[in-house]
DNA sequence: GAGTTTGAAACT
DNA sequence: CAGTTTCAAACTC
């Protein structure tokens, strides 16, 4: 392609140029001069970052910078006013940037996943990155400096006519660019002062839109490539893209905003125990993981599908609920497909139960297994109690302390399955080493199953050594008789309640299920709708027809810890009330 | 650091 | 306006 038109050849349309950038940056009475200074100052280094108070200019608009070196500072640069004098644009009447004094724009970011803390109401980089063009000469906005309207400075770039010595040929190259796209040199993102934050996410959004739109085909749009999710903005209905993940409430972009935020214990320690209930519960356990839909729909792609691996790594350590596969999410509904969200641009199961299960109702459910311990061993207490009271109170007292012993212990676990921060691997290392009360085959076989699945996998190896200390402590429990009935009690107690609260979400999700998948024959959800309405709105009116007041899970399926308390209190109060259905 | 992938920009 | 080519950043190895 031929790149290197001439100044001479583009100088008859140079006019017209001049009035479509005018006509690009506004009417000059729209511009005032700078506050006169005593004495002229000396021009800026010629290849210096140039720096621009954009608070100063109205939203939407972005100045060119001044391409003569006597001008100093950012001044706006038209070709019908540079002969005026350096110009500052007057604030907008009306709208004013939030952003204070900001390095010239520039529509690439660094090389960096965006972060929590990205400061992302200004979404260009603070340090001027430098390109490396070069058979643009840096005339094309192919090239990020010029199309950031700055000179080259310190880039490495070839044959650069981006700077001062070339400032004919660069004048020349702006106006063929307006004169192309006027919007050439506008901000791509429309952004908005708003921003959102999603508390529970860490998430940082900006409300705004890519003006062209993206046409991203193959990075799902999210990767840098895409110019909305460089710009931290979502897609819009501006975007042409296929296969879009960059949209509210998608799993995949979630995923990658909080890779950091490792849910991955919670996940594991209720994915094997909750899968197994599921499958024993009635409901089918075909299972069609996520990463292989996408393999199947992006056969070949080496990259891409590295890629859709990570991203349901990462998605099955933050959002087990939804992503993972030996979760309830696939595990709980008769037909995936139903969960399928907008599936005609959105290849992406979203689970009915999605955000639905959050820490804290693991904590409480955590509490509430505690809690229970402790009914179950102080009611099994009391019958040993009343059965020896005269012959065996040493004995009784014993057995108290050593179910008070282990139900600490238990309360250790737990609080360490639910530390979203703890090592996952020391938790089970703790639930095994330090798991002295005799646990029942039952209980131990589920853990086994559960360390297979969470811990080790499906190496051979480690499964063997797994069965190996599992069987150790099977022969533990059952050569020991110092506490068994009260444990028996617990682990019934403890697994009964559990039951309840799976058939409680098995429940939610059906009906949530059953709610999406009306919705989604009333009409397909538009590209850019929200996922998340339909189901908060499914919800929401599942609530009301169940009389469900609140979808949290916690108060929704898991009694309070205080309730159980009460209940507890009732029991050691001597009424003798052991049931504990609390639904 | 070289090679590949990607999508916007430029071109036809 | 659609299809193709060019380009440089993003990404992978």
């Amino acid at each position: 392609m031929e790149q290197s038109e001439t100044a001479s050849d583009l100088a008859p349309r140079k006019l017209v140029r001049q009035l479509n950038f005018a006509a690009v940056y506004g009417d000059p009475s729209h511009l005032k001069l700078p506050p006169p200074s005593p004495s002229p100052s000396p021009p800026p280094p010629s290849h210096s970052p140039l720096r621009l108070q954009l608070d100063l200019l109205p939203p939407g608009q972005r100045p060119w910078l001044c391409s003569e070196p006597q001008e100093q500072q950012a001044w706006l640069y038209s070709p019908r006013l540079k002969l005026v004098s350096p110009v500052r644009r007057i604030p907008h009447p009306v709208k004013k940037l939030p952003v204070k004094v900001l390095q010239v724009a520039k529509p690439k970011s660094p090389r960096s996943q965006p972060q929590c803390n990205v400061e992302l109401k200004d979404t260009t980089p603070k340090k001027q990155k430098q390109c490396n063009c070069k058979n643009s000469r840096c005339l094309k906005l192919y090239c990020e400096c010029f199309a950031a309207g700055i000179y080259c400075d310190g880039c490495n770039c070839v044959n650069c006519h981006n700077n001062v010595d070339n400032e004919a040929a660069r004048q020349e190259a702006v106006g063929i660019t307006l004169e192309r796209n006027p919007n050439a040199f506008r901000p791509k993102i429309a952004s908005s002062p708003l921003e959102r934050r999603d508390s529970k996410e860490c998430e940082i959004q900006v409300i705004g839109k890519h003006n062209k739109g993206c046409h991203c085909k193959k990075s799902g749009c999210l990767k840098k490539y895409c110019e909305c999710f460089q710009a931290n903005i979502l897609c819009s209905e501006n975007c042409k893209c296929m296969d879009c993940k960059n949209f509210e409430g998608s799993d995949e972009r979630r995923a990658i905003f909080h890779k950091d935020y490792n849910l991955v214990h919670i996940k594991q320690a209720a994915n094997a125990t909750i899968s197994r209930v599921a499958g024993s519960s009635g409901y089918g356990t075909h299972l069609t993981p996520k990463k292989r839909k996408i393999h199947e729909m992006f056969p070949g792609k080496s990259a891409m599908d590295q890629t859709d691996n990570i991203t349901a790594q990462y998605q099955q350590e933050i959002d087990p609920m939804a992503s993972s596969p030996s979760f309830l999410s696939d595990s709980f509904v008769s037909d995936p497909s139903n969960t399928r969200i907008s599936a005609s641009s959105r290849s992406t199961y979203r689970s009915v139960l999605a955000d639905f299960f959050q820490p804290q109702n693991v904590k409480n459910l955590c509490s509430l297994f505690v809690v229970l311990s402790q009914v179950a061993a102080k009611t099994n207490a009391e019958m040993i109690g009343k059965v020896d009271q005269q012959t065996k109170t040493g004995n009784f007292e014993a057995s108290v302390a050593s179910s008070s012993k282990s139900l600490q212990e238990t309360r250790d676990v737990h609080q360490l399955v639910c530390d979203d921060h703890v090592n996952k691997d020391e938790a089970d290392a703790v639930d095994i080493a330090n798991y002295n009360r005799p646990l029942s085959p039952e209980t131990l076989a589920l853990m086994c199953d559960e360390q297979d699945d969470m811990i080790f996998g499906n190496s051979s190896a480690n499964g063997v050594a797994c069965n190996s200390t599992l069987q150790n402590m099977i022969q533990k429990s059952s050569n020991s008789d110092g506490c068994t009935d009260v444990c028996r009690e617990q682990e019934r107690l403890i697994l009964t309640k559990f039951l309840d609260v799976l058939r409680g979400l098995v429940t939610h999700g059906s009906i949530k299920e059953t709610m999406c998948s009306s919705s989604t024959k009333k009409g397909e959800r538009s590209k850019k709708e929200p996922a998340d309405n339909a189901n908060i709105g499914a919800e929401t009116n599942v609530g009301r027809e169940k009389g469900i007041h609140n979808n949290s899970f916690g108060n929704y399926l898991i009694p309070s810890v205080t309730k159980i308390s009460q209940t507890n209190y009732a029991v050691t109060n001597g009424h003798g009330n052991n049931d504990l259905s609390l639904t």
